[in-house]
DNA sequence: CGCATTCTTGACACCAGTCAACGTTAGTGG
DNA sequence: CCACTAACGTTGACTGGTGTCAAGAATGCG
C-alpha cells in the first residue's frame, strides 16, 4: 500500500504542497491492487464506477468511442495519475478508460476517498488541482489537434509526454517510456498512421528525436520543443524538471 | 446581486443540487460588476487573477494564441458559467478569456470565494463538478476537431451551444443567440472561413439549422443531432431540457 | 449615403487520407 | 534453432478534401 502513498504523494508535489496531514489521511486508505493486460478496459463509457483508478506504473489511456466505432484518444496517464477522479462527483462516464502497456493499479473505493477529502482540506485542494491541470491538458489537446501541421503536433506530444516522465522523475535523462504503436498516436492526434509515419521521419532527420520501438530518445531538447511550439507552463508543475 | 447569486443558481441548478445553505454562501459574496465590450480581454495568458469572472449576460470565449499569432478559441461562456475558476487553484493563466459580445460579469475576490467555499463543502462540491464538466466538454471539443469533417463539426458546434442554452433556460424553443461570426467558428473548429462558411451552406440545405445574424434557428432537431453525431451525455445535467 | 465588416463564391494548389503492397520485427511453437 | 505468423512500420500511387487567395455581394452601422 504504501507503493500506492508514494506514487500519489510524488505525482501530488508535482503542483502541490504535500503537508503531513495529506500523507496521513491517504495513509488511511486501503486500495485494492490491480494488474491489466495490453489494451484491456478498466471503465467503460457509460459506467457510474465506485472506485477512482490511480496508475501505479504502465500507461492508461482515456478515449471516445465515435458512432463509426472510431476511437478518439483523449489523454494518456503514467504513475501517479488519477484517470477518472471526476467520477468522484459525476456519475456517468462519458468515456473509456483502457491500459496501454502492462500496467499495475490501485483502486481506492469513492466512499473511502471521499472521507479522506472531507477530513483533509489540503488533500481536497491538491486532488481538484489535479483535475484542474487535467482539464489544461485537454485544452492544449484542443489547440494541438486543431491548430499545427502534423509535424507540430507529434513533435509536441513527444514533448509533453518526455515533460512529463521527466517531471515523474521515473525515468533516465533523454529517454522515456512510449509504449504507443503509430496507429494509436494517430487516434489521439487526429492524423492518418501514414501521416503519423511521415511526420515521426521528418522529426528523425531533425535529429531532435528519435521514437522506436516503446522507447523515446530525446536527442536535442531545445530543438524539439521549437518544433513542437510546446511551452510547458500549461502544465502548471511547481519547478520544471531537469531536461 | 441578487442577479449574481441567481445566475450562479440556476447554472449549479443544471447539475448539482443547491442547497439553502449553499444559496445562504453565494448570498455573502459581494461581487463587483463590469460591463464589457465586444472582443475586450478580461483575462489574458499569463495573468495571476485574483478575482473569479461569472457570466451575468453576453457571451465569453477562452482562447489561446499560438506562436504566429493565430488565434485558437477554446470554449464559449453564457449566463452562470465560470470561465476562469481555476483560476482559484492554479496561479497562472494558460489561455485568455475575453468577451464576444457586449457581456455583464461578476468579479469575485478569491479570498471571498474561497472562504465560502470553507464554510459550505455542498458549494465547493457544485463548483468542483462545474470544473470537471467543463474537462468533459473540452474532451469532446478534440474529439469534434480531431475526428469529424467540418459539417458533422459544425454541426455538433450549434447542437451544444443549442443545448447549452436550452439548459439555462433563457432563450425561446427554437432560438439561441451565437453572436460569432465564422472567422471566429473556424478559429474553435480549427478549420478554415471558407470552409465554415460551406458547411454552414450545406447544413441550410439540409434544413436542419439556419444561422444567420447571430441568431441559430434549429429547424430540426433531431437531424442536426444525427448531422453532427451530438449526444448530450457529455454534459452532465440533471434533467435534458426540452428541446 | 458611405464605409467597414462579414459573408459568399470560384479557381487553384497541395496536403493529407486511402489503398495496397512490401519490409521488418518480435513472439510462438515445433 | 529455425519456421511461421501476426503485428507493426514503411513506401508509392492516387484521389479528394481543405486551405489559400482574391474578388464580389450583402449586411449593418454611423
Amino acid at each position: 500500500m504504501q507503493q500506492v502513498v508514494d506514487a500519489i504523494v510524488r505525482k501530488f508535489s508535482e503542483h502541490s504542497s504535500v503537508t503531513d496531514t495529506v500523507v496521513a489521511a491517504l495513509s488511511k486508505l486501503t486500495p485494492q491492487l490491480r494488474a491489466l493486460a495490453p489494451r484491456q478496459d478498466i471503465v467503460r463509457q457509460g459506467d457510474r464506477p465506485t472506485s477512482s483508478v490511480v496508475v501505479l506504473s504502465g500507461m492508461l489511456a482515456r478515449y471516445h468511442t465515435l458512432s463509426n466505432g472510431r476511437r478518439q484518444y483523449l489523454s494518456f496517464h503514467i504513475s501517479g495519475d488519477f484517470p477518472d477522479a471526476q467520477a468522484l462527483f459525476i456519475d456517468k462516464m462519458d468515456h473509456a478508460v483502457c491500459a496501454i502497456d502492462e500496467a499495475q493499479i490501485a483502486l481506492i473505493p469513492h466512499e473511502q476517498l471521499r472521507a479522506q477529502l472531507n477530513k483533509s482540506p489540503d488533500l481536497m485542494y491538491a486532488l481538484w488541482r489535479e483535475t484542474l491541470i487535467d482539464a489544461a491538458i485537454f485544452r492544449e489537446a484542443i489547440t494541438n489537434n486543431s491548430a499545427r501541421n502534423p509535424r507540430a503536433r507529434v513533435a509536441h506530444f513527444l514533448c509533453e509526454r518526455y515533460y512529463r516522465a521527466r517531471a515523474s522523475r521515473q525515468e533516465r535523462a533523454g529517454i522515456c517510456s512510449l509504449p504507443l504503436n503509430q496507429t494509436q498516436l494517430g487516434e489521439a492526434l487526429g492524423i492518418s498512421v501514414v501521416t503519423v509515419n511521415r511526420a515521426v521521419q521528418q522529426l528523425r532527420r531533425t535529429k531532435a528525436v528519435d521514437w522506436t520501438g516503446h522507447i523515446l530518445h530525446v536527442l536535442n531538447w531545445k530543438r524539439l520543443c521549437e518544433l513542437g511550439e510546446f511551452d510547458p507552463a500549461y502544465l502548471h508543475l511547481k519547478r520544471s524538471p531537469r531536461m
